[in-house]
DNA sequence: ATGGGTGCAAAGGATTTGCAACATT
DNA sequence: AATGTTGCAAATCCTTTGCACCCAT
């Protein structure tokens, strides 16, 4: 249960560990499993049991602004974060609104800063949409 | 003023051209400037006399659902639509939140069907956050 | 007349804000 | 003591829903 890395991680951004950010983004590192705002929250507030939500919406914001974490907006109205920030490419069920990984895909590579037309670019993502493996054959099922 | 396009895209989609998504479309495809719903709503309200917000949601999540318009979810929780749905990378201003094409870099292409670990890939999107240039100008003007 | 389309008002949820309490240096 | 953090409750804002009306076929 080390939580070195979201230790050093936050450290290295500057920003304080306090309990409640280190065992957020913690749980970011450790579940890759694209957590909301309110799956956090209901994974923690045991552990830590003066969490409250504000504090999840607050940290979770800092964390993306400063690149500790990445906070995905496919799903139209609930943002969702990921812990990893490697580039990788998402994969958006619009079934059951799912995101998985794909790491083999070709991410667009981090560059160094990258300038379009005197734009600045900071981060880049890519996703893909559609049915998940698991929701295509549910349907199949249901087809026959 | 003509509407033809919007007119068209309606009928090869199956969809009703009843006055207020023929006036909805219409603007998206003459106004690539990425509007939300309430950019949509205000613009059209006169023009549109009984319009109602309502309308505007439904309108456009169904356009996005039949791939008639492009439904852009980078803007943490403010979702907007693009009547262009060729595929073509987005930039978001972190700063002024405005949304830029990049027609220049290289999309996604569409594919015929394309299957990833069983995974049914309908749609790809590719963007960009960062400082767009008028921005990073007026932060340069504050430094010096 | 009938089925789809629209619009109002109310409900529902997610996120933010203001502020007081608290912890840490 | 001073500064940065946290948490509660309230406020806000976006979106959806239920239902009645309306329009076109």
């Amino acid at each position: 249960m080390k939580k070195a890395e979201a230790y050093n991680r936050l450290v290295e951004k500057g920003i304080r560990p306090s309990v409640q950010r280190l065992a957020i983004l913690d749980y970011l590192i450790k579940h890759p499993t694209h957590p909301n705002i309110e799956d956090v929250y209901k994974a923690l507030e045991n552990k830590v049991p003066t969490l409250s939500r504000t504090t999840v919406y607050n940290t979770l914001r800092m964390l993306s602004e400063v690149n500790a974490a990445q906070m995905i907006t496919i799903n139209e109205h609930r943002v969702c974060y990921d812990g990893n920030i490697e580039p990788h490419v998402h994969f958006y069920c619009k079934n059951c609104g799912k995101i998985i990984d794909l790491f083999d895909e070709q991410a667009p590579r981090v560059t160094e800063t990258k300038v379009i037309d005197g734009n600045i670019v900071q981060e880049e993502q890519l996703y893909y949409k559609g049915i998940c493996s698991a929701c295509a054959q549910k349907m199949e099922k249901k087809t026959n």
